[in-house]
DNA sequence: ATACCGACCTGTCAGC
DNA sequence: TGCTGACAGGTCGGTA
């Protein structure tokens, strides 16, 4: 469900609502797909730790916690939400959702509660600090954001949905990014001039912003920590649009599939 | 190494 | 009303 600007509030979320908690129980489901680290181990791992703080990193939720003593050294849970996780803070006495497969108890008195009904998520703990696997949008430079994709031959849209290139980008923002910058989806990535790519990076980092401000777009079910949802989906200029006439110019905005995902564009401002 | 495709899951909605 | 098929914000592993 989630990218950099919906898993950035959510993080932002949580943070302020449980940061400094200790973890009096940790309770993980038995179904394997969600987890990276065995069920058990994450428990004995999580259970008494504290909570120092909560961020983003790419589309990863990143917990840095304090073990409980006498366990010592780093380490941090990861949450990645997949396409329909959610990650709640709520009261105990707040039924537990369908498709629960995390619920930590906490000394405040509060519960979060990890829920994915179509298990894309995963979970896992981490001993050395989680960098991602790509760059970060919001804080690459241009000249580094240029250099990503020199000599690739695939199509932009496809390079910038490669999280080892950047990471936190997903299929809305690739597309709304690509209509700001008015470079159509499959444009060779090797092939786009220089000031073409720092139009789109400068773009990029613009509507990623824009987002995060808004709280993120929800397009079907992501909502935030407190189960409240975004509103960036009204400023979607091409995203499920397809069809509909284009914002700038009128005409009809496409829908295609470009490496299996749904694409949308304009044909005429956008070459 | 790079690029492409199907698989992984469940829920929802449009169409018949 | 109920069935079927298409589609969904993401990643991963196999193949060329």
């Amino acid at each position: 469900m989630p990218e950099l600007p919906e898993v950035e509030t959510v993080a932002n979320g949580v943070h302020e609502r449980i940061h400094g908690s200790r973890v009096e129980q940790a309770w993980f489901g038995s179904k394997p797909e969600p987890f990276k680290t065995p069920p058990a181990e994450m428990a004995a791992a999580i259970t008494g730790a504290t909570i120092d703080r909560v961020h983003r990193v790419g589309k990863h939720i990143v917990f840095d916690l304090t073990p409980a003593p006498p366990a010592s050294g780093s380490l941090q849970w990861i949450v990645h939400l997949g396409m329909t996780g959610r990650l709640l803070v709520s009261t105990p006495d707040t039924p537990v959702p369908a498709h629960t497969h995390a619920l930590l108890t906490l000394d405040s008195g509060r519960e979060l509660r990890f829920v994915d009904a179509r298990r894309f998520g995963r979970l896992a703990l981490q001993r050395t600090a989680f960098t991602g696997p790509g760059a970060e949008p919001l804080t690459i430079s241009a000249d580094d954001f240029v250099a990503l994709f020199r000599g690739r031959k695939l199509a932009i849209k496809s390079a910038l949905l490669n999280q080892r290139l950047l990471h936190g980008v997903g299929n809305i923002y690739a597309d709304e990014s690509l209509f700001r910058a008015g470079i159509r989806p499959t444009h060779i990535a090797g092939r786009l001039s220089r000031p073409r790519l720092q139009r789109l990076h400068t773009e990029l980092r613009a509507v990623l912003r824009n987002a995060i401000a808004l709280g993120g777009s929800s397009v079907s079910d992501y909502v935030d920590a407190d189960g409240v949802r975004g509103f960036f989906q009204l400023e979607h200029r091409v995203y499920q649009r397809g069809g509909q006439p284009c914002l700038v110019c009128g005409t009809a905005i496409r829908r295609t599939v470009l490496g299996g995902r749904s694409t949308h564009w304009c044909p005429r401002c956008q070459s």
